[in-house]
RNA sequence: GGGCGAGUGGUGGAAUGGCAUACACGAUGGACUUAAAAUCCAUUGGCCGCAAGGUCAUGAGGGUUCAACUCCCUCUUCGCCCACCA
């Protein structure tokens, strides 16, 4: 290899050694003046990080250090979401238990952010599969019970044949288990569930507060919970006193209902087909739509499948006998599971009516064209106007929305109603690695919460966590055997373990009192630092983790434990970085290790590719080639402050600095008009990479914008003179470069820095500000456009009048003769900028 | 099917109504060197032209505007998320 550029493997485990013996990043807790709480999202200790796990490390430790250069006291804290399924699953295929492996992992991870030069307050570790932090996650878990948001229930539950245990929907990706891939099918048991539901109002109205969350988060989540506001309708079943709901959000279509059909599972579905005439073939079909596993029911062109029960239903609104129907298109776990059907307006109704041959009627037509039902090919959806709905005809049907409920509500055969999509939250788990439900199940007694005194139950160590279906913990008699702690009788435990979504929807609260073995934090602390001022991670959790954060946030809210009901101010979510475009994993092979190139340019370059590499929260490709450009760049800082600030370079220093500085040709004195421009560019540079990284985190053309004035460095020196001594002008300008790039690649910042002779570190320092009269150029070139076309530029003084400019326009050789002789039409003038002409 | 985002040189990208292609990679040439590497300097969107210069280009087509990568409409390709939600 080629002699370095800079001896960045020397000054970067001296300054990593630095940060950490002088304590840079570690926060006292009550100390909340200019406060400023910096968060990556925790990260499951998997064996090792590649590249694009460190973008999401590197964009916070640019934050925290920016931040700290800015006056704020900064808590940035590192954990580890370190219960979960892939330490199990490697345990049950012969390997360590979860517990060795997983702390292997994290002290391997350790070590390379450490490399990475990202620092934390490492006092404030958490790590969630340890007792002294699940002891909380299951304190939490009684707090929830307590108020009656942990219940059990027999549930129909995604089950997954090959990982042996339950998903929670949210784990189900079209029909199939997200960790391994196969088709997921469904079991009856039962499980513990958090009541997030109750909370469907709140956590969708309240994203209303978070201002500065991408906008796309927010859309998500408020997809995930869908609202959708309709109104209950009651179908009296004709020949009996029954009545069946039906929800809808297009009540304007309730005169055009020809049919009404129930999902499988709805609960009148064994009445209503007794005794009927194909009552045989209808429990035949109920059987196998219900045993349709879930990749089968929501295939996309899954066929509508029903079948008539030979009932009817009565329409209230206009006493039409409609024939009641059962198909697997319609969900019981939505709204009432029976749908009131509207061919003519509703896609699916539609396409059931054409294959079963049911009646389609209009009710809403056309403004453009009158509807033919017969003639139809497809369900017309759009806007129009009421017809066949006796006195709501001629109403615009959006208009007709409203009054029909009313009348429906007066009637009371009806009422306005609300429905989300969000469902209740599954958090058991048939699995070892988790932390354990802390309930008892007592012969006399029932259901009896573990008292806090008794918390934190502890995992056995002599679990067989081979998945048997059942949890591992089931098969530990050490474990299952417990005294009542009611009536000291014999007792079971719960054998669950929680989703670790549980563990992870409160850690943010941890880091402030990450010892405390009395309670799970400090109420007054954590309102002085809560919410979070700055939160980074990756948006493929813009659903789960940041809606069940949430969710937690505000129950611990509601229970007064603390005072805020948000717990993330503002959100960053940064893009994947792929390589040979595909996400980065070793089944691939597309892996990009840190490790080694480190070792080869050393972090700071690393650090600096990564954040040149694009936009942060863009997707972005990796390239080897564009490390080495990151390289050259912090190789031509180093040896040009090496030549402007009279210091003697380094042994390692390239031969012609070495050279160079030998002849006394080190010193440059600029003229005074190359020190002007200079010094402007370096003004203009602070202002620039400062407004890039406040507004929206744009580092990479924050970096270009330093390139562009290390360059200009470049330039101004091949036009110096040699002359007496360091130039104040070049001095200012490779100072700021340090200091602007300090956040971004500390290393060699603070290296420079002490060189200059300080003697503090460079992230004590306050962040430059610039100097507006600096920046300023008195004189500017304007662009002269002949109909919106570039034929010229001249310089002129800033601030010139219009007739000024005219004049000199006018004058100009090449519009003179552009012009010629034909009349100006407009002659327009944007200040400093541009003129142009229209002829 | 729905929602969101994107499409700019050989490549990553910059510009959010005002000089399209900043910055970087790659490439080519030069200086230095016995040589190479490294470094420094220069050139680098296409086409026409010796040149001055002209002309065409931001996925395609249309529109608004003195002026459009940027705003509006239609279409198209790709990516992500959701998906029989009544």
């Amino acid at each position: 290899m080629a002699e370095p550029h800079y001896p960045f493997n020397e000054i970067e485990p001296k300054w990593q050694k630095f940060w950490d013996e002088t304590g840079l990043f570690k926060v006292d807790e009550k100390n909340t003046k200019n406060k400023f709480y910096c968060l990556m999202m925790f990260p499951y200790p998997s064996a090792s990080l590649h590249v694009g796990h460190g973008r999401n490390y590197i964009i916070g430790d640019v934050v925290a250090r920016y931040k700290m250069m800015n006056g704020f006291n900064v808590l940035t804290p590192m954990g580890w979401d370190a219960f979960g399924l892939p330490a199990e699953n490697a345990a049950i295929k012969g390997g360590l238990h979860p517990r060795i492996s997983t702390l292997a992992n994290i002290t391997t991870m350790k070590k390379q952010l450490n490399r990475w030069g990202v620092g934390y307050d490492w006092a404030r570790e958490v790590t969630s599969c340890l007792p002294d932090y699940y002891k909380w996650t299951q304190w939490i878990f009684l707090k929830l019970y307590e108020k009656g948001l942990a219940y059990k229930k027999k549930a129909a539950v995604n089950w997954c044949p090959s990982c042996n245990t339950v998903l929670a929907n949210e784990q189900v990706i079209s029909g199939k288990c997200e960790r391994c891939d196969t088709d997921v099918t469904q079991r009856d048991l039962e499980q513990w569930f958090f009541k997030i539901t109750a909370y469907a109002e709140t956590l969708l109205k309240d994203i209303d507060k978070l201002t500065n969350w991408p906008e796309r988060v927010k859309i998500m989540q408020r997809n995930w919970i869908g609202k959708s506001e309709g109104v209950e309708i009651d179908f009296k079943i004709a020949d009996s006193n029954k009545i069946l709901t039906c929800f809808t959000t297009r009540v304007d279509t309730i005169f055009g209902a020809t049919y009404m059909v129930l999902a499988p599972e709805h609960s009148e579905v064994d009445d209503l087909i007794k005794g009927a005439v194909n009552e045989k073939e209808v429990r035949s079909f109920i059987q196998k739509a219900k045993n349709e596993t879930m990749i089968e029911r929501s295939a996309t062109n899954a066929e509508k499948e029903g079948m008539f029960t030979g009932k009817y239903v009565i329409n209230p609104v206009n006493g039409r006998k409609i024939p009641l129907w059962i198909a697997n298109y319609v969900l019981m776990e939505y709204g009432t599971g029976a749908v009131m059907a509207v061919p003519a307006h509703d896609q699916r109704d539609f396409e059931f009516a054409k294959k079963y041959n049911l009646p389609i009627e209009v009710v809403i037509d056309n403004p453009k064209g009158k509807l033919n039902a017969a003639l139809m090919k497809e369900a017309y959806i759009e806007d129009g106007v009421m017809v066949n709905s006796s006195q709501f005809d001629g109403l615009s049907n959006r208009e007709a929305m409203g009054k029909i409920a009313d009348w429906m509500e007066q009637k009371k055969i009806g009422k306005r109603s609300v429905n989300y999509r969000l469902r209740d939250w599954l958090i058991s788990r048939q699995r070892y690695w988790g932390a354990p439900i802390p309930i008892i199940y007592c012969d006399k007694c029932g259901m009896v919460p573990v008292p806090e005194k008794d918390l934190p139950v502890l995992l056995p160590e002599d679990a067989e966590f081979r998945p048997h279906g059942e949890s591992p913990l089931a098969r530990s008699r050490s474990f299952m055997d417990v005294k009542c702690p009611k009536c000291r009788g014999k007792a079971k435990r719960e054998p669950d373990t929680m989703d670790t979504f549980v563990d992870s929807s409160w850690y943010y609260l941890r880091y402030l009192s990450p010892k405390d073995d009395k309670k799970p934090f400090d109420r007054e602390v954590v309102n002085k630092w809560l919410p979070v001022d700055q939160y980074i991670g990756g948006v493929e959790h813009a659903i789960l983790h940041l809606l069940y954060s949430r969710f937690i946030t505000k129950v611990l809210y509601d229970l007064k434990l603390i005072g805020f009901d948000e717990p993330f101010k503002n959100l960053f979510t940064q893009g994947m970085i792929v390589k040979d475009g595909a996400k980065m994993s070793k089944s691939k092979g597309n892996v990009v290790s840190p490790d080694i190139l480190i070792d080869k340019y050393g972090s700071d370059t690393v650090r600096l590719y990564t954040l040149f590499i694009g936009p942060p929260e863009k997707d972005a490709e990796w390239s080897d080639r564009g490390v080495e450009g990151a390289y050259r760049f912090l190789g031509r800082i180093w040896r040009v402050a090496e030549q402007i600030t009279n210091h003697p370079p380094s042994p390692k220093a390239s031969a012609d600095v070495r050279r160079s500085f030998n002849k006394g040709g080190h010193k440059f004195q600029l003229t005074s008009e190359a020190s002007k421009k200079l010094r402007r560019k370096t003004h203009q540079t602070i202002k620039r990479v400062t407004e890039d990284i406040e507004q929206g985190f744009h580092f990479n053309t924050a970096i270009s914008a330093t390139m562009e004035l290390v360059n200009e460095i470049y330039d101004a020196i091949q036009e110096a003179k040699e002359g007496l001594g360091d130039d104040p002008t070049l001095k200012e300008a490779i100072k700021t470069v340090a200091i602007l790039l300090a956040p971004f690649v500390p290393h060699i910042s603070e290296e420079l820095w002490r060189k200059w002779g300080n003697k503090e570190s460079i992230f004590k320092l306050k962040w430059p500000a610039y100097d507006k009269s600096l920046i300023i150029e008195e004189e500017l070139e304007l662009v002269i456009q002949i109909n919106g076309r570039v034929r010229s530029k001249i310089l002129v003084p800033k601030d010139s009048s219009e007739l000024d400019v005219k004049e000199k326009v006018l004058i100009d050789e090449k519009i003179k003769q552009w012009i010629g002789d034909k009349p100006i039409k407009k002659f327009i003038l944007v200040p400093d900028k541009l003129v142009n002409i229209v002829i």
